[in-house]
DNA sequence: ATCTTATATTGACATATTTCGATGTATATG
DNA sequence: CATATACATCGAAATATGTCAATATAAGAT
């Protein structure tokens, strides 16, 4: 039986090709707190919001409604997602709140 | 007239407000990039994927189809997505698709 | 107490994303 | 040629996400 190229006398997955990933396992709760925080960044307005937050040690929320053209409910929303995924901490005071990394 | 605490003498979002944030800009090109690279890394699939790649070398789909419960057009999908976002790359060597980073 | 301001929450809607079954395409084998 | 395998794409369904108007909450000002 002659030798083939690239091991093709086998199917893609027979136990052979199984070997390389055969018992992968992950930290399941890793991963959801990194995918969490990844898909937090992975919004034009929340990677500005994170970018904003790193130039100014904190802002308030009317500060940021400033900067992007949506309304208010949306950044709260945007804030509350990156608060959820323990990216940013809010600090009241009075009426306002600050927002910080 | 007396001095408040922090500044309580005006409105938040007089000029006074905005002067922490006014003038600030973003290289949009770049954004761009970065949102959609993290965007595909927050899902849970994608991000294991990426580990599994960083730990391989190189993955044939029919391998990365072992490791999720999810069938081979979802698998096919997932790595467009990280493809697309500039993560991996492909080489066919006939019916295989290798990914890498 | 009443009014105003700053922020959060709710509910609805439009759009995007994930997933799958079915089908298409390309390459290899007999 | 016909058939099988590896992978991609399409189309549809379910779910998630972004957005806003309206409303709620809470604190300060009058």
């Amino acid at each position: 039986m002659a030798t083939k190229m690239f091991s093709l006398e086998r199917r893609c997955c027979d136990d052979g090709c199984m070997a390389a990933v055969a018992g992968t396992h992950f930290n399941e709760t890793e991963i959801h707190e990194q995918t969490a925080a990844l898909d937090a960044l992975g919004d034009e307005i929340r990677l500005k919001m994170i970018r904003l937050l790193a130039q100014h040690d904190a802002l308030c929320v009317c500060e940021l409604e400033q900067v992007f053209e949506v309304e208010q409910p949306t950044i709260s929303h945007h804030l509350k997602v990156l608060r959820e995924a323990g990216l940013v901490d809010v600090q009241r005071r009075g009426t306002w709140a600050y927002y910080s990394l």
